[in-house]
DNA sequence: GTGCAACCTCAAGCTAAGTTGAGGTCAAGC
DNA sequence: GCTTGACCTCAACTTAGCTTGAGGTTGCAC
């Protein structure tokens, strides 16, 4: 009579395509929790694989693992998001997109200035700014190319 | 008789804004390098200063360390770069911001469906991509929102 | 009732881009 | 000629998001 609602780490990462050290590394994080069998292994609810895509999907968008786990700890007993609590986040999400996208844009119209002066000067160049990089610090890279 | 063409790492790091151990750090990674006074001081050259202006544009545009030495390794005789370099430089790297602007863009529209679904679903939802996911790895973060 | 895959913990390692600290030397102004 | 700030090296620490390895246990199938 085991609960098939409860599945093993193993299952959970398959079903995820998540390493099963990311689990447990998420487990010790805080953004996930299990129980544990007789034998000390642990279990996860099935409604744990949407918890995790939650996760995933909250990564692609760029938040970090602590303001994830901000986001699940907002919900009402920790429980799995619902497709309210999604659509509110994923809102929150659109916006700040938004923000790096026009960040980006920006930048992309201020490399072509430098194009046509071919300046690089630290006076001048728009790009290199020296208020702005000692305003950004601590921000983490601005943005990762391919 | 001092060559005033030549400049102690405080003078460098003043000018450009960098921290004085920052500018060690580029050196031990080959990004610069200096000549040394009899009391093992560093000297930059003067064009130096352009030099790490240059290593700041490039990290505002999303380059690696790495991928900054790639760059200037190319140029003949390590030189500093000219404003021919640089227009070729920032030409391609206007191609990869480019890119990274579109697929901002192409993943707040699967974002916007997923607003209007709310489904989360790892079998239809377009922001979750088991094959996508697995194919980004070692890709680092795709994007860092403020 | 045994074999073996899957599980466990804990510690250490990885990358990136530096910073911080300890302990010591150099150079320039007074 | 001495004080002081700028410089030197080297090692260890930082954050994020994990992975890898060592050494040991569980649980299911045959």
């Amino acid at each position: 009579m085991g609960n098939d609602q409860l599945i093993p780490i193993g299952t959970l990462a398959r079903r995820t395509g998540v390493a099963v050290s990311a689990i447990r590394f998420y487990e010790s994080k805080g953004l996930l929790t299990s129980l544990r069998t007789g034998g000390n292994q642990r279990r996860f609810l099935r409604s744990d694989i949407r918890r995790v895509s939650f996760i995933l999907v909250a990564q692609k968008l760029g938040l970090g693992l602590a303001e994830i786990e901000a986001e699940l700890a907002q919900l009402p007993q920790g429980r799995t998001p619902t497709i309210n609590d999604w659509q509110r986040i994923s809102r929150s999400m659109r916006v700040a997109i938004d923000e790096k996208i026009k960040l980006l844009t920006r930048t992309r119209n201020q490399l072509d200035q430098c194009i046509g002066c071919g300046c690089l000067s630290l006076q001048k160049c728009q790009l290199y700014n020296k208020e702005d990089r000692m305003a950004a610090r601590g921000a983490g890279p601005q943005l990762v190319l391919g």
